[in-house]
DNA sequence: TATCTTATTATACGATCGTTCAACAAGATT
DNA sequence: AATCTTGTTGAACGATCGTATAATAAGATA
């Protein structure tokens, strides 16, 4: 029973969801899982210990909104012309400088983790990977339908995804070295020789 | 105060320590860091609750040799004559059958969270990846200088890292569609498009 | 103004966490 | 045999975990 309380801040349950989804990727990303509990959250959010479990049901849930966000985020849709476009495009994204950043891959890390664990984040996980894989692939085969080139279009995203995630990896464990563009390369570059054509352009 | 104890097996310290190494990689594999758990670990290694702590400091120390185990797995030396057999080796360990396999592979994805996170466990891998990498820019100038090839080893080996990591993220975290034998191509075949010769054999 | 909905707080609870410690047993040394 | 070292146990501790809940405040509705 509180004997007093204080005037708190009021938001819209859409809102507060929003800053608890964010709060918990900023944890996330300061110490991985280990440091998504509900008291570091509720810390980083600047709200009360109940408030967590009031907007989602349970801690997990929230976890599934967090990635959903972060997905959401990454193959955010845009107008593109052709399959190069929209293979330059998800290039861009997965290298800008709010996704190619320390903090936001320790996150994608640590959920990956859980992937790896929880049956719930597994199956979303597949799911958005394969839409993600699918679009890549439509993309690839028609290029190599437009130039006339013979290619397996699943093994070459399959390298692409590994190339990009790798290279997320390893920007995140140690970083030197490393430039923004440099990893952009490593990809348009992997994709020309797969294809055969230097179809991306490949500027310093 | 026990009032009776059963007779136990009495086993020497490196070999206790070796069982409990073994018994936290199983836990990592099975429910990744949040499995990594004092209570998990003893029933994995049948051993009571205290004895962690007699052969380990502390639970970070476990994890520390746990790291340093699994490192020295991939990549224990042997005998090479050729840098093109050195990197044949080095690619042929990564996705053997006991280190391409789902289990250890979370296994893996769990330190990589903690590495991000715990400052001990980073320098730690940070001196082991140097080593790493450090071996594979010598084997490729070498091939390069065998062959009057120009090519950025440090690139070129940043690259090779980053698709097997990313390669072994892919396939444990979905595996569908994934032969080892297809994995170790994509890396051979990276490696011929990057020097400009088809040094290595990619056979099917 | 009175009523109703709901965002918010603070506390409490049981479970589990990592670690410590006293007791004890196994095996080697004397 | 007696002593010593050390591998092993099981209980206990304080801290922290996620969640549930009663009280309350804010804002909308009547």
């Amino acid at each position: 029973m509180p004997e007093k309380n204080i005037a708190y801040l009021r938001k819209t349950s859409a809102q507060r969801r929003q800053d608890l989804i964010e709060a918990g990727i900023r944890c996330l990303g300061q110490g991985g899982m280990s440091a998504f509990t509900i008291d570091n959250i509720r810390k980083q959010a600047g709200v009360s210990r109940g408030l967590i479990n009031h907007h989602f049901k349970t801690k997990d849930e929230l976890l599934l909104k967090i990635y959903s966000a972060m997905t959401a985020y990454l193959v955010r849709d845009e107008y593109t012309e052709s399959p190069k476009q929209q293979i330059e495009l998800l290039i861009e994204n997965s290298f800008d400088e709010l996704t190619f950043d320390k903090s936001n891959l320790r996150a994608w890390l640590a959920i990956w983790g859980q992937v790896a664990t929880s049956p719930k984040l597994k199956s979303l996980h597949q799911n958005r990977y394969e839409i993600y894989k699918a679009k890549l692939i439509t993309a690839i085969n028609e290029i190599a339908q437009a130039n006339k080139l013979n290619v397996d279009a699943n093994s070459m995203a399959r390298r692409l995804i590994a190339l990009i995630d790798g290279l997320w990896l390893e920007y995140c464990l140690h970083s030197d070295g490393f430039s923004l563009q440099a990893a952009k390369m490593d990809c348009f570059q992997s994709l020309n020789s797969n294809l055969g054509i230097s179809i991306f352009s490949v500027e310093k």
